[in-house]
DNA sequence: CTTGCGGTTGAACGCCGGGTCAATGCAGAG
DNA sequence: CTCTGCATTGACCCGGCGTTCAACCGCAAG
């Protein structure tokens, strides 16, 4: 395969693919032009020839990144849930065990993050993804709001669905640097208790709801 | 200053200080031992004369960081709260005031966090001080379960102070990377109310008390 | 004043990384 | 088959890094 052409589009894919074989393994730090290369089978010059730049190579990968990590979409089964409570669940679940079995990944993802702080161009990249990721709660929120305005006064759904998030990033940035003492598990059981705080008062949204329409039946 | 001789403490000092303002401004990819140097007004080998390598350098400046950055500790005026609950959002509010006004330092911090993924020695300390923090949590997470055991069934205080970590955590995880966006106002309101829901537990476990109390009494 | 010790300097070294480019060879068009 | 274009190579350059070290003070003891 060495030394023969190919397509303009493979070859990116096969770089982009050895480029995140590097990175998850070394770090963003130890991800050099020449290890991608070596890994990909290729010579350094290539690599360059097709990314122009290393500053390009880790954009195109950080968009390989987000695009190939499912941890920030919705799937459908997911999205099907109608109790807007369930589905904040089954979604709190699903993130917490993705990011159990996939450390290499979402470690890569924390580098890219921290990198952001420094660098525009992946800042701007991460705050798209993080906006698309609140959104992805804004809904649940929402209904949240509605069932409780008293007790849930100034709250608003934006300020909601940020909390949500930070459960998920909150127990990604524990579990990441402290695998062996902190417990996922323990962690769930608990956010789980907490959320089910809300479950009680969108039943009593939904009781209130039915007794009106008996009543305007009535 | 340049060129004099000083005490070992008050160089290892000078020269921490001065990497402090380097990685805080370059973040810890950008520090060099050079800029370290320059910043301190000091030559190069000064620096690795007196640290050994870059690398202690950098493990000398975390200890500074933890030290310094008191974030991680529990002041005594909120140690006196006796309510655990009102201590909690103390903490937190104490907690998210800090780090909007200190950005600079709470990403140097996460440098190293992300840094502690690969380093052993790092990671290290940095798990002492992520338990350190949720330990300053048990007290009050213990107290929310002996309120409420049955709605709290298999709730571990370690969990629920894991949970209580993710807020802020999560929190400023998001607001690092999206300072523009992301309103910590709101973030705390929505926050405040979820927690409300364990100060209304909290309440009905003193009534309970008092209750039996009065009962005994009479 | 001389000596010695230890903090201090900055030039020098070796290494490595990103980026360049002349040379190479493969493939498809003519 | 030849020619042309372009993907591909890897030696090379350059800059910057961590680290070393011979030389240089400046002070305190003798």
């Amino acid at each position: 395969m060495p030394g023969q052409k190919a397509s303009e589009e493979a070859r990116r894919a096969q770089i982009l693919r050895a480029a995140y074989e590097v990175g998850a393994r070394e770090g963003l730090d130890g991800l050099t032009v020449r290890l991608v290369a070596a890994e990909a089978g290729l010579s350094s010059g290539l690599v360059l020839f097709h990314f122009g730049s290393k500053e390009e190579l880790i954009v195109a990968l950080l968009d390989y990144v987000l695009a190939t990590t499912t941890v920030l979409h919705i799937t459908d089964d997911i999205a099907r849930i109608t109790q807007p409570l369930d589905r904040l669940l089954a979604l709190l679940k699903r993130e917490m065990n993705r990011l159990s079995s996939e450390p290499k990944r979402i470690r890569l993802f924390f580098d890219f993050w921290a990198k952001g702080f420094r660098n525009p161009l992946i800042r701007a990249k991460m705050q798209t993804e993080l906006d698309r990721y609140r959104e992805a709660f804004r809904p649940m929120a929402e209904e949240v709001l509605r069932a409780e305005p008293v007790r849930f006064d100034h709250v608003s759904a934006q300020g909601l669905a940020a909390v949500a998030v930070s459960f998920i990033k909150g127990c990604a940035v524990q579990s990441m640097i402290d695998p062996g003492q902190f417990d996922i598990d323990e962690y769930l059981v608990a956010a789980e208790a907490l959320m089910a705080q809300l479950r009680t008062l969108s039943l009593a949204r939904s009781a209130r709801a039915r007794r009106r329409g008996t009543a305007r039946r009535a």
